[in-house]
DNA sequence: CCGAACAGCGAACAGTGTTTGCTGTTTAGA
DNA sequence: TCTAAACAGCAAACACTGTTCGCTGTTCGG
């Protein structure tokens, strides 16, 4: 149909993903920079400026060239927000060695994730976002699966399990960024009889016994517990 | 300073949200439109065409107007997207009559909200992004508390627990919307062994005890019950 | 009744992601 | 060895986006 020689990212592959594309082909100029840099740039750019600052003209610019010239090493912008993502991912190794008590395993997991959801910020707004799954990604949930072992249920549950974990902790990283964003301001508080009157009630010397843990622990148990064992 | 007359939607009101501000002046000609039409407009093309679609020109063009006027009546597109919310967030009303259970009406109101994110997929998107928490927003949420008065235990338990059902709800929200979307293709497999062997194993009659509610039920006893009391 | 305040509108601005010719370079195959 | 296909880099352009601005015409308060 097109007589102009295949583009760079979606190197005639329909939909392969990027982790299965080669970097470049056989012919022609060596390339001038290389996908890891690309990506190490635009995270250093998303570490220090947020996510926002993240545009193809600025990744392009840190590393002295234009944003067209991008697209020879990736198919899209997506592509460079799902490298990003399996790039810090990487962080998470080397995986703790195995223990004997598999839920102080798993809520080890979830503070090590929480810690990286800290580090760089940008990763709420990037993980929530149909995205491909990377090699990384992949080998951390292989891990979880490695923690779970002893644990006689359902594989299914166990998948939902993990999934919920990293759900409810990418939660708490959310809460904690949006921390004091929520504006109430100018609202007529005379109309929420309830909440006044919660307002009203004497308010507790602060329990606060690590809600994270708390959380986490009775969903794990509660979930992966209650199932049906399997052979 | 600038003798330009005071814009619209910044009604001279520095960052006052925007369900305080009024919709017109006094003096001029009456408005065409009105906030209340823009936003159905712009909640109907949502529902159609996704929140994508909700561009201020189509909306305007919905409205057979110009993107430009819209900004007579809102100061940006995020004051829109709060104000479609909190349009939606109104559909859960009327509230259910109070039970005798609070466990079982909490979890009908979890049913609701997540049949809402099913109704209005984009609110997911939406959702979570620092934004203002309108009217109906704290009428649901005052609505929550009423629920939780027979719970005898720490206000931010409460509050605590109540931003914990409406996350786990936008999380099965968003695993639902982005079922099968993940793109494990072109991953080689035999990287990832406990994964695999995870696979190997007999899978089970399919359990799925709703997983839902019982995620939910685990979660909110976990963090309400054990909770310290007062007075 | 007059001038300040307002509504509507279209053009323009500053961005964005992406595509497209184009030139020059490298290498595979004849 | 020579040619032709494949490739890298680049600047300009395209199709968008949210938002601002100047303008005209309308409307009401003092």
């Amino acid at each position: 149909m097109s007589d102009t020689p295949g583009r760079p990212g979606d190197r005639d592959a329909s939909r392969q993903p990027i982790w299965a594309r080669p970097e470049r082909g056989a012919r022609g100029p060596a390339p001038t920079h290389s996908r890891d840099a690309i990506v190490t740039a635009a995270v250093a750019l998303a570490d220090a400026e947020g996510l926002a600052a993240v545009s193809m003209r600025a990744v392009a610019a840190a590393l002295g060239t234009g944003a067209g010239s991008l697209y020879r090493y990736l198919s899209s912008r997506d592509d460079l927000l799902d490298l990003m993502t399996d790039r810090v991912v990487a962080e998470l190794r080397p995986y703790p060695p195995a223990g004997d008590d598999w839920l102080d395993e798993m809520l080890l997991v979830a503070r090590q994730q929480l810690a990286l959801h800290r580090a760089h910020p940008w990763l709420i707004e990037v993980i929530q976002r149909p995205s491909g799954v990377g090699p990384e990604s992949l080998a951390w949930f292989d891990n979880c699966i490695r923690i779970l072992q002893p644990v006689r249920c359902a594989v299914t549950a166990k998948f939902e399990a993990i999934a919920m974990l990293t759900g409810v902790v990418s939660l708490f990283a959310r809460t904690e960024a949006a921390a004091g964003s929520a504006s109430f301001a100018g609202a007529d508080l005379a109309a929420y009889p309830h909440l006044v009157a919660a307002f009203r009630q004497p308010s507790p010397p602060a329990p606060r016994t690590d809600l994270f843990e708390r959380t986490l622990r009775s969903l794990l148990t509660g979930l992966l517990a209650a199932s049906p064992e399997v052979g």
